[in-house]
DNA sequence: GACGCTGAGACGAAATCCGTCTTAGTGTCT
DNA sequence: AGACACTAAGACGGATTTCGTCTCAGCGTC
C-alpha cells in the first residue's frame, strides 16, 4: 500500500494464492481442504498466507468470492459497449451472462461437487454482493437510457432473474440465446417501464 | 462360515463396502481417505468395517486390489471360450485383456490421481500377485496345447507384456488390435516353443 | 544499515482420526 | 421361547493432523 514494486508483487502473490485456493477446492472439495493444501500449491510459506488473509480459509475464500465476481462482471461488461438502445443493452447483458455462467468450468465443477454451499453463495448468502456488483458494474451504463432508481431496480431484476433461468431451464425462454432473450425482454422487462422515462 | 442366509447378507455387506472404497478413493484420493468416509459411502458403521477388516485401511484395499484382479480375469476369462489353436487363443488373450485395461475408468482414475502407488500396484508390488492370478485363470486354457511347465512361463510373459504395453504404448505393436497382436505373437512368442510341443 | 516481505519451522491448542469396546436392536435358527 | 449371529450407534483414550501464532534468518530495495 506504501511502495511501488512490491505492490506488484504482493499483488501477483495474493493472485497466486487465490488461484491455489480454486485449484485446491475444486480438487479436493471444501472438507477436505486444509490450509497447508493451499500455501503448497500456492507455493507458499503457511505464514505468508495468514499474513495476507488473517483469519485463515474463510477470509481467503471470501477474497476468492470477491475477486470472482468483480472478474465475471468486468468481463461481461467488455461486452456491452456501444449499444444500440436499451433493449440492445439488456439483451446483450443477459445473454453475455448467461453464456458466461454456462461456460464457467469451475462454477460447474462446483455445483457439482458442493451443491448446497456453491448454490447457497448464488441465491440465499450470496445474492446481495452479486447484486451489489452487478449495480456497480451495470447502472452506469443503464443510467444512459433510465433515471438512477430505475437503473438499480432493472439491474437487479435482470441479475435475478439471470442467475434463475440458469440454475433452472425454462422450455420456454433461453436467456442464452439473443432472440429468445430478446422476445422475453421486450414481453417482461421494457413493458414495465413507463415509456416517458426511456431515453432513447 | 456357517449359516447358509447371512453369508449372502455379510457379502453383499463386504461388496458394499469395496465398491464405497472405490468410490472414495477416486473421489477423493489415497492421502484424504478416512476409514469414517468409506464406512458412510457404504452406509456401514465402523465398527463393522473394523470386524471385516481387521487392520483397517491396508488389508481392505488389499481385499479390494484382490476381488479387482479377480474380476478382471473372470471377465477375461469369459472371452476366452473355444479358441481355434494356440495362437488364437493367446491372440484374443492378449488383445481382450489390453482392451479391457484401456476402458477401465477406476484404473484410469488412479493412474491420473494416484501415479505412484498405483504403477507400484501394476510393476513392482503388484506384478507377482498378478502373476500368480493370472496363471491360476489362464494356465488351465493354455494347457490344452502346451505342457504345464511351459504354459506358466508363457502366461507370466503375456502377463508382463501386457502390462508393459498399456503402460507405455509402442509405435510398433498394439496389442489391443488383434491383426497387430498376432503378428507380434506370431514373431515373437511361438517361435520360442520347439514345435514338437504344441499339441494341436 | 534500516525496512519490507518472505520461507522455514517451532510451538501449544484444537480438531480430527484411529482402533477398540460396549450397548441395544434385529432377524434367524433351534 | 431363548440362543445366536450380525449390525448401528456411539463413547473412550490415544495418536495424528491441522490450526493459528510466533520467531528468526535470508533477501532485495531504499
Amino acid at each position: 500500500m506504501s511502495s511501488t514494486t512490491p505492490i506488484v508483487a504482493a499483488t501477483s502473490v495474493e493472485a497466486r494464492v487465490l488461484d491455489a485456493a480454486k485449484a485446491c477446492v475444486e480438487r479436493w472439495g471444501m472438507a477436505k481442504l486444509t490450509i497447508d493444501d493451499i500455501a503448497a500449491e500456492a507455493g507458499v510459506s503457511r505464514a505468508t498466507l495468514y499474513r495476507m488473509f488473517p483469519g485463515g480459509k474463510d477470509v481467503l475464500f471470501e477474497a476468492l468470492r470477491v475477486r470472482e465476481l468483480e472478474d465475471f462482471f468486468t468481463r461481461l461488461a467488455a461486452h456491452l459497449d456501444h449499444a444500440d438502445d436499451l433493449e440492445d443493452l439488456l439483451v446483450r447483458t443477459v445473454v453475455s451472462a448467461t453464456e458466461e455462467l454456462r461456460h464457467d468450468q469451475h462454477l460447474a465443477a462446483m455445483l457439482a461437487s458442493e451443491p448446497g454451499d456453491t448454490l447457497g453463495s448464488l441465491t440465499v448468502d450470496g445474492l446481495p454482493r452479486i447484486i451489489r456488483v452487478a449495480t456497480v458494474f451495470l447502472v452506469p451504463l443503464v443510467d444512459e437510457y433510465l433515471p438512477r432508481r430505475e437503473s438499480a431496480r432493472l439491474v437487479e431484476l435482470l441479475a435475478r432473474l439471470v442467475i434463475s433461468y440458469f440454475l433452472a431451464p425454462s422450455d420456454h425462454v433461453d436467456l442464452g440465446d439473443p432472440s429468445s432473450a430478446r422476445a422475453f425482454i421486450g414481453a417482461f422487462i421494457l413493458p414495465t417501464f413507463q415509456p416517458s422515462l426511456i431515453r432513447p
